[in-house]
DNA sequence: ATGGCTACGATCCGTAGA
């Protein structure tokens, strides 16, 4: 089983690259991020055609989570329970008995900001709602993009980075937190090249000097950890015209 | 120190992303 996830940055724009990835890679499962669309507008048809199935929870121009599946979902929920939000950043949905979470976690803007403070409290949140979700299904995979470069070995340049969004001690704080009831980052249970990052800045040539964070994470469950065989993030839609600002991360189960 | 790109929805610039 392969469980994917992409913050796609508009799937309007992104679909062809999307149908195209998906047709090369045949993931089982795809959590998609940054829809951007409506849900009447979601392109349903180009994506059943392409033979999956598709839950979505999106908005007009911001934010938007989908989960994309080869079997039918279950018990598909939108937003965090009892977490008041008007953005669209959570989708849940049960394939193949895993529980899988599609995330869109707030981005923060600058540290001490008024989006900084949501996104901290945004954390708490999810950190609970995780918690629930375990207690429920062992099998769980929450994949997306958290906004969160856990160590500094996910940073092209710690120094240059120090203390700013993404990496603050606040925010490692609340990702620690995050993987507190025994998730693990499935990219960190093998082997890994160094400096491999997920995101990459449109500006500055910063995929050529590859100047990027690894900020789009796959975690897993004890239960789901044990079949796990490998964490890859596949550069290459980056590389394409008009690319997502983001690649693509792939986890492998057994 | 600033802006650099890209997408979007409102106009012909502002907001947001990271």
């Amino acid at each position: 089983m392969k469980v994917a996830t992409w913050n796609v940055n508009s799937i309007k724009v992104r679909l062809p690259q999307l149908l195209e990835w998906l047709a090369g890679a045949q993931p089982d499962v795809i959590c998609l991020q940054e829809t951007k669309v409506e849900d009447h507008k979601f392109p349903l048809a180009e994506i059943e055609q392409a033979g999956y199935r598709a839950s979505y929870s999106g908005q007009k121009a911001y934010n938007g989570v989908a989960i994309l599946s080869k079997t039918p979902p279950q018990e598909v929920v939108a937003g965090i329970p009892g977490f008041d939000d008007d953005h669209k950043r959570v989708l849940a949905a049960t394939i193949d008995g895993v529980r899988v979470l599609s995330l869109y976690c707030p981005n923060g803007q600058s540290v001490g900001s008024e989006k900084y403070a949501y996104k901290l409290r945004w954390f708490a949140a999810l950190a609970g709602y995780l918690v629930s979700e375990f207690k429920n299904n062992s099998q769980l995979a929450a994949a997306g993009d958290f906004n969160v470069a856990p160590e500094d070995r996910d940073v092209h340049d710690p120094k240059a980075w120090e203390g700013q969004i993404h990496v603050s001690e606040p925010e490692r704080t609340a990702w620690r937190a995050l993987l507190a009831p025994g998730l693990k980052d499935s990219f960190r249970l093998f082997e890994q090249p160094e400096k491999i990052f997920s995101w990459w800045d449109y500006r500055r040539v910063a995929f050529r000097r590859n100047a990027g964070l690894r900020i789009d994470h796959v975690l897993v469950s004890p239960g789901l950890a044990a079949r796990c065989s490998g964490c890859i993030v596949d550069k290459a839609p980056r590389k394409l015209e008009r690319p997502s600002d983001h690649a693509p991360v792939v986890a492998t189960f057994s």
